[in-house]
RNA sequence: GUGGGCGUAGCCGAGUGGUUAAGGCAUCUGGUUGUGGCCCAGAAGACCGUGGGUUCAACUCCCACCGCUCACCCCA
């Protein structure tokens, strides 16, 4: 007996609803936006990632899937998309697009992690990316992405999370200060923040024990340090979030695990997923593309948890328009009845209608429980009798309406009446 | 990598040492030689996670392993 790998999931039929939906309004979204779909490979060369998303990160030292294929070449299954899609812009020349070129994807991120609710080995991310510009106003445009989004899903009770990581420029300056501050500390701070010290200062602002808790209240905040050209992007992507009236919290304690994250950094936080409190997560990454071989190119994204979006979906119980079942069952008797089922079942699909018929010579009783079951509005009867006369008997499945009797070559067209679709034109 | 909780049919779930391991949902068949829903009857479905131990006797107690799950860490 097998069981799906630790850490993946099977997306059911009864799921597929939302699913469904939620790509339904990516795309929408995106493409009021003006952002068009790119998609890229699943898995890529291991060192776009360990130079892209960078040593000491958690997900290149521990989290990634990675193997040598046949042909000696060492793989890695994207553990995130951003590496990915500069690799692309630069591969396909992307800089002699019209700037910024902005695009948007879906699909699974492989990550090898300890698994929790809202967790996965295996997720889906939507995701989306600007590139060539490092105005501001991107910023915002790409924040409103999300925004947008995440409104027109029907959330409630999101909050914004936003902050500055700064640039080279200034902030190896403020994790020095950082780590002075806490090296005169030293003696509060918990394990996992000394080890944070050596490996990604940063992220000790974002640590939960109690005891570290004052400390943190006192350490320098980034944005005291900024240097003037952050220090203005920062000032003005707030005048734009102002500007729109946009909520937001300025969290200076945000950070980013992933190291090609400059500038503007941002988290779309929310209440009914475990532990996890992300469905967004991104940030300009003006580095990037340097740090994989191209020209200098600033960019901006973000990627979301759409496993995240959907339990947030049932847990705030977002409505979602039901998909239909087969309008039509085809139920028969007899051998001779099964024959002309099949062909009539061919004529119905041509015909658009959606319709189904019983299998395996059961009763009419037991295809017509099935039927019932299946929930179809109608079932079409077709025994010894109707078939030597050319006709079949039709039943209504919703109501008590009782059965009529129809001539076997009338049947597409009065289908095609009953549920509403347009015959004229199809004449 | 560290810690907590939990493993009885597809799902939910009773059973805490003693004959064939409840019940419900779902599935299949029948009650109507050819008519669904409600109802009734029946059938099928469980090496009680795996292995070892204690005992006259283990689903039940003990140990180990495996799996699931939640949390830390980290992130979407």
């Amino acid at each position: 007996m097998f069981l799906a790998p630790r850490g993946t999931i099977d997306i059911l039929p009864e799921d597929q609803p939302y699913w469904l939906y939620v790509y339904d309004q990516i795309r929408r979204v995106a493409q009021l936006f003006d952002y068009q779909r790119l998609d890229i490979p699943i898995f890529e060369d291991t060192g776009l990632y360990v130079r892209g998303v960078g040593q000491g990160t958690d997900i290149v030292d521990k989290e990634m899937y990675s193997f040598v294929d046949k042909g000696g070449r060492d793989i890695t299954l994207r553990p995130e998309f951003t590496a990915g899609i500069m690799r692309s812009y630069i591969q396909n020349g992307m800089r002699t697009w019209p700037q910024p070129v902005k695009v948007y994807t879906t699909g699974p991120i492989f990550r090898y992690e300890r698994v929790q609710a809202g967790r996965y080995r295996q997720h889906t991310q939507f995701d989306i990316e600007s590139i060539g510009s490092s105005d501001p106003a991107v910023d915002l445009e790409v924040m409103s992405v999300a925004w947008q989004l995440f409104s027109e899903l029907g959330f409630r009770q999101l909050s914004f999370q936003l902050n500055s990581t700064g640039c080279p420029a200034c902030r190896p300056a403020y994790i020095q200060k950082l780590v002075s501050y806490y090296e005169g500390q030293r003696e509060h701070i918990c394990e996992d923040c000394k080890r944070r010290l050596e490996r990604n200062p940063l992220r000790v602002l974002d640590c939960k024990v109690e005891t570290c808790q004052p400390i943190i209240a006192g350490a320098p905040h980034i944005q005291d340090d900024l240097c003037p050209e952050c220090a203005e992007h920062f000032s003005t992507l707030r005048g734009y979030l102002d500007a729109l009236g946009r909520p937001y919290t300025i969290n200076h304690r945000l950070v980013r695990g992933l190291d090609y994250y400059t500038k503007t950094v941002f988290e779309v936080w929310a209440q009914g997923i475990g532990a996890q409190n992300a469905v967004c997560g991104g940030g300009r990454y003006d580095g990037l593309a340097e740090e994989i071989g191209g020209e200098p190119t600033p960019g901006i994204g973000f990627g979301s948890g759409i496993e995240r979006i959907v339990m947030l979906m049932k847990e705030q119980g977002v409505q979602i328009p039901q998909p239909g079942a087969s309008q039509v069952v085809l139920v028969y008797h007899g051998q001779p009845s099964k024959m002309r089922c099949i062909q009539l079942l061919d004529g119905l699909r041509e015909a658009g209608i959606a319709a189904t018929m019983g299998f395996d010579d059961r009763s009419l009783r037991a295809q017509l429980r099935n039927a019932n079951r299946i929930g179809a509005p109608y079932a079409l009867v077709l025994g010894e009798q109707e078939l030597v006369a050319d006709q079949i008997v039709l039943q209504d499945m919703q109501g008590d309406a009782p059965r009529e009797t129809l001539a076997l070559d009338d049947t597409v067209r009065v289908l095609k009446a009953r549920l509403g679709m347009d015959t004229a034109c199809t004449a």
